[in-house]
DNA sequence: CTGAAAGCGCTTACAG
DNA sequence: CTGAAAGCGCTTACAG
């Protein structure tokens, strides 16, 4: 691989000159610069990107830390997080943490010695070492769809997941129903929690108390919201609607209740939270809450970017408003 | 950030002996290895991978180039890329080519400037430039789902598309339907292409000659399924069983179907390929050719890593058997 | 076992 | 406008 020295041995000039060539510097005479670049071309010279790193202390790369890219969420998220920093010059690295915390701190860690410019990171179990290599990192920092503790003033972009499953709820309660099940994610779900927070507040708002026979916590899958659905017909057969902290549960009941020969949404209402491309198939039309998906990588790349050029380790939030998309699978109740 | 020197003076030893305690270099007294493993951690020093890139010219980076990790058969092979090459030391850059040239290139001269170590690609459109790139590499490649030009000796994993495509053609012509369609993907698609050259070859083999009444191109989609069904059952009305390219333009079929009350597999059977999620769900149970998508990615980055650590420019390729999925949607014809 | 020195491929003041 | 020199943070022969 032809270096730099190459160039200049090639031309007769001076190393200096051939990277001033390089980056477009003023002080160069633009018959030389020409040479220079003609010369470039000859030889099939390319930049080491890797030196010129260690000389700028930018390595034009952002990490990505997500729990799965399996997760379709996640890919979008990714997807446009890719596209607008790679239109801005960056690569990105990126990792799947498994939802592992020592998957996370390798990754914490690895950004430390890439010298990473910056990352964007969706952490579940970041522990007191992961802060404090977080907070040695002296980059930007953005969170998606997770908070920041406390004590880090980063920014986060994430949806509004309270406000969504209100409107949810909302929506079941204008048409009647107060005998609402809920299907939750696994416990320690940030997502999870707040969607039930919007579930109980506005339950309590209507004067209503949730009942705990009513509440069902398990898995996110299909296969979960297939045997919640089973169990709360079970414990609170009166229930007239349920609500899925997310539409891979919300199929499910609706699988369940399709094959026990249960109408929906005439027997049973069933709102999901996702919008996933599955919940608009003809056989299903789950009516649920979107969420702006690709909209959220985009702007935690802007906002990370921002935070770049501005050379400022801090940034104003953003929460995406959701949407309520009203499909099929729900009623007013019966009188 | 402190550097090696940094610790070098805090012991008052030389920097040659604080690197050999960092890279476990035989020549070092326990010692002094454990005082300055110690000292490291004081003064919270990092090693500065960038400059031992430089020096070691391995980045350990590998890049991976695929068109759309929104796709769930590249997120589940990015997220196995991913896996196995994580475990073994190295980071992953990725980038989505949205399957445009331009952005095939940018990759391409990326990898060359930045040092990475190797990379696994899908291309669309590779052009005599992306191929005079590739030619000046010197670093281990691995097709992903693609064939290497002719003249680039290079591995690829794939799933023998071909393969497949004649097990569900098999499968239909043993169920005794003779009049069978067939879904396209856009022509330009390699994949595509294969299953096509699979429903033909099936045909001929039984002395049937292709309708092309019977045959449609279009997209990928669920809306294109739906499409092309209404565009066959114009044209070719007589067919009894359609081969859908892929599981997408069978399920859009299957909405068709459903819709104009045409039951399957009564009146029609519809088989798909890939074995999408969706395809098993209760409503859908999509007869199908399943392709271990995950193993394709473990399997390519093994191939890869194989490559690095043997200091190879080639290796074996690997083609990964197809599995026919018998679900609901094929009966034999009625006679 | 340890240290001084050269060098990886660049960039950037500093002189001229 | 151009070049010589120092230096980014490391590793690695080479001496001792």
């Amino acid at each position: 691989m032809p270096t730099i020295k190459d160039v200049a041995k090639h031309l007769g000039v001076s190393v200096s000159t051939v990277s001033r060539a390089l980056n477009n510097h003023p002080d160069i005479k633009q018959d030389t610069k020409n040479e220079v670049l003609e010369a470039m071309k000859r030889i099939n010279y390319t930049p080491n990107a890797v030196a010129r790193s260690l000389i700028s202390r930018k390595s034009n790369t952002i990490g990505l830390m997500i729990p799965d890219i399996t997760d379709p969420f996640f890919s979008a998220m990714a997807h446009d997080v890719e596209e607008v920093l790679s239109d801005n010059g960056y690569q990105v690295v990126y990792v799947n943490t498994s939802r592992r915390l020592e998957k996370e701190k390798r990754f914490l860690t690895s950004v430390m010695e890439r010298k990473m410019d910056g990352i964007i990171v969706t952490p579940d179990f970041l522990d007191e070492e992961a802060l404090e290599i977080m907070r040695r990192l002296e980059i930007p920092v953005v969170f998606l769809r997770r908070r920041p503790p406390q004590d880090l003033d980063m920014p986060f972009v994430d949806v509004d997941h309270y406000e969504g499953a209100c409107n949810a709820m909302d929506y079941l309660l204008s048409l009647g129903h107060s005998r609402i099940g809920f299907m939750g994610m696994p416990p320690y779900s940030f997502t999870g929690q707040e969607r039930y927070r919007g579930y109980v507040d506005c339950l309590k708002k209507r004067g209503l108390e949730p009942d705990p026979s009513g509440i069902v916590w398990d898995g996110r899958t299909i296969a979960c919201g297939y045997r919640a659905m089973g169990k709360l017909m079970e414990d609170y057969p009166s229930m007239t609607a349920v609500f899925a902290a997310n539409d891979l549960l919300g199929i499910g009941a609706l699988e369940w209740l399709a094959e026990h020969k249960l109408s929906v949404p005439e027997r049973m209402s069933v709102i999901g939270f996702d919008n996933l491309e599955v919940s608009d198939l003809h056989w299903i039309k789950l009516t649920t809450v979107a969420q702006p998906r690709k909209e959220m990588g985009r702007k935690a790349a802007e906002v990370l970017l921002q935070m770049l050029t501005e050379n400022k380790l801090t940034a104003q939030s953003i929460l995406l408003p959701t949407k309520l998309i009203i499909r099929e699978t729900c009623t007013s109740v019966i009188k």
